[in-house]
DNA sequence: TTTCTATATATAGCATTCCTATGTATAGGA
DNA sequence: TCCTATACATAGGAATGCTATATATAGAAA
């Protein structure tokens, strides 16, 4: 697990990607991250909930409430256009920062 | 100039740094890091001081009173051997987010 | 000589992001 | 029936970096 002061900020470019393969709710946003970074990442709904209230304030997501066949509620969020477009500055940046500490700080990326 | 939201928690790596290098006081380290960032990376002084101040605490870093010949007060920071045991680790951590980041969001690093 | 810029450190107060702790509620298995 | 997994929500706090402000000296320009 990679320590909270370190890892801060990559939650909004993480949730950003993995709704990019379609449609999830919070929960399973949270097991995917920890999933697709083999544990390196993980993030409590605490977290998640607070900021996908901050991202569809934005309009770069949007939720809606589902009803699954089981009887259970749940918010099922979707990346609008809007959301799409910034992907890809979103992503820019975050290279940019790992050029810099690796000129900076000799980081390897290997 | 990469976001603060991004660059958060990226000050501790950048400062024990440029330190590796050598002792510097405060203005200096500021200068250094956004020259060797070419601009990407910039602390205000008023981030840096308090976050010397930290790392002295911690046994990082030490700093010492200098009184350059033109009679200028400033404080000359150096690693402590401590310090210098902590920067791998802390480079290895940064190291596993940036694989992460590569395979969940697809973060080049080129 | 005065004024402006660069150098140099220091602190108050704030925003953001993520945390732990806690609460609610349903589904399904032991 | 109880425990675990699922699912959302919020209160309260820690950490990090910001703007704004204050102090003070050196050197160049006017």
């Amino acid at each position: 697990m990679i320590a909270p002061g370190i890892k801060r900020g990559t939650a909004e470019l993480a949730v950003l990607s993995v709704l990019e393969d379609g449609p999830l709710h919070g929960y399973e946003m949270a097991r995917r991250i920890e999933e697709q970074t083999h544990g390196s990442l993980r993030f409590t709904l605490a977290s998640l909930y607070p900021l996908l209230y901050r991202l569809e304030k934005r309009g770069w997501v949007r939720g809606v409430w589902e009803t699954s066949g089981t009887g259970r509620r749940r918010r099922c969020y979707r990346l609008t256009p809007a959301g799409k477009k910034k992907l890809a500055p979103i992503r820019a940046e975050w290279s940019e920062l790992f050029r810099a500490l690796k000129r900076l700080a000799k980081v390897s990326h290997a």
